[in-house]
DNA sequence: ATTGTCTGAGACAACGTTGTCCAGAAGGGG
DNA sequence: CCCCTTCTGGACAACGTTGTCTCAGACAAT
């Protein structure tokens, strides 16, 4: 056992695969042909590495096998996300995690809170690490200079929003169409002054939700009143300010949609303190946890975070297992779940 | 720029320490002193070099560093929780994670389901990476398996579970106590028939969280009828038939309390749906998102999962710095927070 | 018995970096 | 002017592993 070499590196009981070829009595590159399990060694001798190794608690040194492998391979991706402390972020790590433990390989996290300068930082603290691949839900709109490292031979995967000035595979929510089908909802039961209120409008899906909504109500021709229409609301207090001052006006919304989950939240808050919940009709983008527990229970369109991971890393390893297939697009469906608040009718309305 | 080398890798356009040598017009030592900000170094050769590296987009292996460092620091550190998508473990990988990235370390995730066998894969395959040191709330009810990494300089602190035959530091929050007093104040409220549901018993936390409710009911001499103390109890699911069956009894409790989100959520499912929610009393561990929306709102025990993560990430990083001082057990207050279902009184009292 | 083929194990170099050591230049004092 | 010290940069080895090459030995065919 390396307690201490001849620099004097107080290192700690880390065996080396030195120290295993000399207690099995074989040499060293035997026993990285075990550890690799490379076929072409005689049984007893495998029996001999293997109980030298766990005897010595040997663990390979991914590093240093990382940096002497042709492929470079290093068992790790990134899972760079938008907050990995919100449901969504958090679901699709969790996910990707499932799919990558199956092979062996660990995942780093990060979260960008759409700040496109710390999407420079952590990326290229990914990149010096040498990750194998990134699944990436990019704060930037321009994702030309991940060029270079995908040139490298790294691949990306582009999650809830798609690569700009990049060719990379992606995997996205029909954003634009689930809010489209949601506002046609809302226009069925008779609503006409429908409320949008979105997230920053720098944000690709965010963009595409309020451009859902036009395209509903432009279908259906009604002229959107640009007073009910706020972009660029990023939490529950500032949507509830927005709300209670919609509410309160001379001409208020009899319908909402809230184009994010926290805007969500402020906008019921907005409501239910003026006890409105069951007269003025919400939707929502994204689920709620327990929004089946509120009165009524809030209608929403629900992305499918689990699948939009699953598909993301199962790209990911394909591409990492050689597949040079052309750069592929896919689009999750989202889910208008009907539970009530979106089932209120227009004042007027039957 | 190492395009090809002379074992044919095809390395991809990663540039080497030499490819900037060569380009600043300098030796391969200078280059690693300019990145590693060693002040000896004459100001125009550290311009040279780093104009050199910009242009040919270097980022150092870290792999090669950690390999060849005196301390193996590979700038990372391992994060390991019960579910990285429940919001508990995501806000507290996402403070470590912010604490982390500012020291230039990057954190990898991992998720034990509860699961002590997928502990043991995880924490190994973290070893094997080599990263610096662990934030880890234990599956298991054993870590002395860990004492050979921690022996190898590898710092550990564990957190909302303390370490089993391991000396480490630890983070936890006032489980037991919280409850206690949780429960307290629904015996104040005149209930003496509480139930209690819990989580699994071999879960450190849920074990306190029991002892906290029995302790409060001991102290009030109300003696707890094991027909209402449920545990074991994992999903929303199984908590809603338990407290089903509860309700619909002949002899049904006046409160509940729940020990874990998703038992909170199945128990609020049954009662809503008896429409009793304005007669039986809740009390959950843990807070939810939206609790205040509800009707009542959900009073809890909200835990505090950012100044955990906080105090953990800096145990952590000083014990990096060198610290050595005795282990430290911080204990995180709960707070009760009230909001309404927990002030529903007792059937016969004021 | 000799040659050729094949299998499996070991010697050696190399991956990209940092620690150690030394040499040459610069600076100061006698 | 020379010697000694200080400072800066470079040569070299080493970290733990894997890729390549070689060689010993087993075995079959002649």
């Amino acid at each position: 056992m390396a307690e201490e070499t001849v620099t004097g590196r107080a290192v700690g009981p880390w065996a080396t695969m030195k120290d295993v070829a000399a207690l099995a009595g074989v040499s060293l590159k035997t026993v990285s042909r075990v550890v690799n399990n490379e076929p072409t060694v005689n049984e007893d001798l495998v029996a001999r590495v293997r109980l030298a190794a766990t005897q010595l608690h040997y663990q390979p040194n991914m590093s240093a096998s990382a940096l002497r492998r042709l492929d470079g391979r290093s068992s790790t991706i990134a899972v760079l996300l938008e907050d990995l402390s919100n449901p969504f972020s958090a679901t699709i790590y969790r996910s990707v995690e499932e799919v990558a433990i199956s092979r062996g390989v660990v995942v780093v996290g990060g979260s960008f809170d759409e700040d496109p300068s710390r999407e420079l930082v952590l990326t290229a603290a990914m990149s010096r690490h040498r990750v194998d691949g990134f699944i990436i839900a990019p704060a930037s709109r321009d994702h030309g200079y991940l060029a270079r490292e995908q040139r490298a031979g790294t691949p990306f995967v582009f999650v809830d929003r798609p690569p700009v000035n990049l060719e990379a595979d992606s995997v996205l929510s029909d954003s634009r169409d689930g809010v489209t089908r949601a506002t046609r909802h809302l226009l069925r039961f008779g609503h006409r002054r429908i409320s949008f209120l979105g997230d920053l409008t720098t944000i690709y899906t965010s963009e595409e939700r309020v451009n859902g909504f036009r395209d509903a109500m432009r279908e259906a021709n009604v002229t959107v009143d640009p007073r009910l229409v706020h972009l660029d609301l990023r939490t529950a207090p500032a949507a509830e300010r927005v709300v209670g001052h919609l509410l309160d006006s001379a001409d208020p919304p009899s319908a909402i949609f809230a184009g994010q989950n926290l805007v969500l939240m402020g906008a019921l808050r907005a409501i239910r303190s003026r006890h409105l919940q069951h007269r003025v009709a919400i939707v929502g983008f994204d689920d709620l946890i327990m929004a089946d527990l509120l009165e009524p229970a809030v209608t929403v369109v629900a992305q499918n975070p689990e699948r939009i991971a699953r598909e993301a890393a199962t790209m990911l390893f394909r591409r990492l297992d050689g597949d040079t297939s052309p750069v592929r697009r896919v689009v999750v469906e989202s889910q208008l779940v009907i539970r009530g608040s979106g089932e209120i009718p227009a004042p007027g309305d039957r």
